[in-house]
RNA sequence: GGCGACGUAGCCAAGGGGUCAAAGGCGAGGGUCUGCAAAAUCCUUAUUCGUGGGUUCAAAUCCCACCGUCGCCUCCA
């Protein structure tokens, strides 16, 4: 039975899916106005990640991740390079493409952009304002907090200690500093539609709230995204959700921690974002995978070169063993026995406790020191297999490390030849000179009993 | 100020009343291999779980206090 912690609870909640054999699951996607750093990274790997596991554990399930293409920056940064929102946001959109697929994430179910969702959000407002629980000034449509008797249920805050807070904004228009847009009267030099209350643009928070009842329903299994989005955006998504339908919104919340940068969180607000494209050609889409798997995904977790140069040198070891397999078992077969049944059950028993990915690369971990000192070829051959099915939701890809073919690889090959020729009449200066030449090409010479090989550091 | 999370070996990180003298990874030290290396692999590496009390036959795990770190309360994954 898989549990999650639930965030609305705050417990460890069993999994009891709306329909049978079916999870409908909408998780928060980017604001579409630059690439993706690593902290946008950790929600996309994880949540893609554990929905491969759920289709693992016999489950269909509905993937939604949304695309932020209307909105304050998306406006100013198009404004700035001249060019419209829905070029700069397609632009964008690209983009995040070409890093989700090299980190080895599958395509959502659905991936809802707002500006297409317009009409339905329009519908939405004009349902909460039919019931009583929006308003308009001047244009700007607002949601009333007070007439949603549960508001503060999800953040678990209290609505009289947020106002006694005084920190929220100031705005006159207003009528409980706690309101917050639903539909924004338009400004010269923006997108705008028409709408009963005149042309304008939708606010943040109904863009989720319209995708996912198009998409998914009423009422869903999960929606997942960062903790810093629990409040105010999760709050009040709910809020006009429940508003609206009078139905209980959403099952499940879960939330990711932040990656933090010498203690402070990454974002692009502080500044010290790090990005995807950089961290994929220095580490690698594997090191990322598993620098981002390896804590469990409610933890704060800190990036530094010295976390991914780790992460990099732990997955090596299941690579060297996956080739160490290969190299005991050739193209043996065989049925799988008692031998499977008890490790896969260790490792759905890791991952079905809330997702617990550190523990799971403990068990994987355990079985990898097995495979280097067993030579029962039988046993081999179903440890290959469980790591290849296991493969289905860690998604590493396995071919990335297999070294790519260059017109220079007959040259050294050729000095190769010319260095054991060295070493068979000990001539070892010159081995050892042809060896550093090589290092210096980044090639990695590997003398054994079978012979040299080499590789591309 | 309010709400929440966390503090486990040199570092990262699971566990969350007894089976824990605490999983796994990185690093380090030693061995195997090698002409020497590199790579790989094997072994070793926490009587102890922030501090002080308490509950219990039994606590890293529960309760209280304190110290420290972080997040949210404004855009944010």
């Amino acid at each position: 039975m898989i549990r999650i912690t639930n965030t609305l609870s705050g417990k460890k909640e069993e999994l009891r899916t709306l329909e049978p054999n079916r999870v409908k699951m909408y998780v928060c996607g980017p604001t579409v106005y630059n690439l993706i750093h690593v902290g946008n990274a950790r929600p996309a790997v994880v949540f893609d990640s554990f929905r491969r596991y759920l289709e693992y554990r016999g489950y269909s399930v509905t993937y939604t991740q949304n695309f932020t293409d209307i909105d304050d920056k998306i406006i100013n940064a198009s404004n700035e390079e001249g060019i419209s929102s829905k070029a700069l946001s397609d632009r964008y959109i690209a983009e995040y493409f070409k890093d989700a697929c090299a980190l080895g994430v599958r395509p959502a179910t659905f991936h809802p952009r707002t500006t297409d969702f317009v009409q339905e959000i329009i519908e939405f407002v004009k349902d909460l304002e039919k019931k009583g629980f929006a308003y308009e000034r001047n244009g700007d449509v607002y949601f009333d907090v007070s007439e949603f008797k549960n508001y503060g249920e999800l953040s678990h805050r209290n609505p009289e200690d947020m106002r006694a807070g005084a920190r929220i904004e100031v705005n006159e228009a207003k009528d409980d500093p706690l309101d917050f847009t639903l539909w924004k009267a338009a400004k010269p030099n923006e997108p705008s539609w028409d709408s009963p209350w005149g042309k304008g643009r939708p606010g943040w928070h109904i863009e989720c709230s319209a995708m996912s009842s198009s998409l998914l329903g009423d009422s869903f299994d999960i929606h997942a995204g960062g903790n810093d989005l629990i409040f105010p955006h999760h709050e009040n998504e709910k809020a006009q959700s429940e508003a609206r339908t009078a139905k209980k919104w959403v099952s499940y919340w879960m939330h990711n921690g932040m990656i933090s940068v010498k203690k402070e969180k990454m974002s692009k607000s502080v500044g010290n974002i790090f990005n995807v494209r950089q961290a994929l050609k220095i580490y690698g889409a594997n090191a990322l995978r598993m620098y981002l798997l390896s804590k469990h995904y409610r933890s704060p977790i800190e990036f530094s070169s010295e976390r991914m140069e780790e992460a990099k040198a732990s997955f090596k070891r299941i690579v060297n063993a996956l080739e160490e397999i290969n190299k005991k078992i050739g193209d043996f077969s065989c049925k799988e026995d008692a031998f499977s049944h008890e490790w896969r059950d260790r490792m759905i028993e890791a991952l079905d406790d809330d997702f617990n990915t550190p523990q799971a690369f403990s068990t994987l971990f355990e079985m990898v020191k097995l495979a280097h000192s067993s030579d029962d070829k039988e046993k081999l051959y179903q440890m290959k297999t469980l790591i290849m099915e296991w493969n289905y939701f860690f998604g590493f890809n396995f071919e990335e490390s297999s070294s790519s073919s260059s017109k220079a690889e007959p040259f050294i090959e050729e000095l190769i030849k010319l260095r054991n020729e060295a070493r068979l009449r000990k001539d070892y200066k010159q081995a050892d000179k042809i060896r550093d030449a090589l290092k210096s090409l980044n090639v990695e010479i590997r003398d054994s009993a079978q012979g040299t090989t080499w590789r591309w550091i």
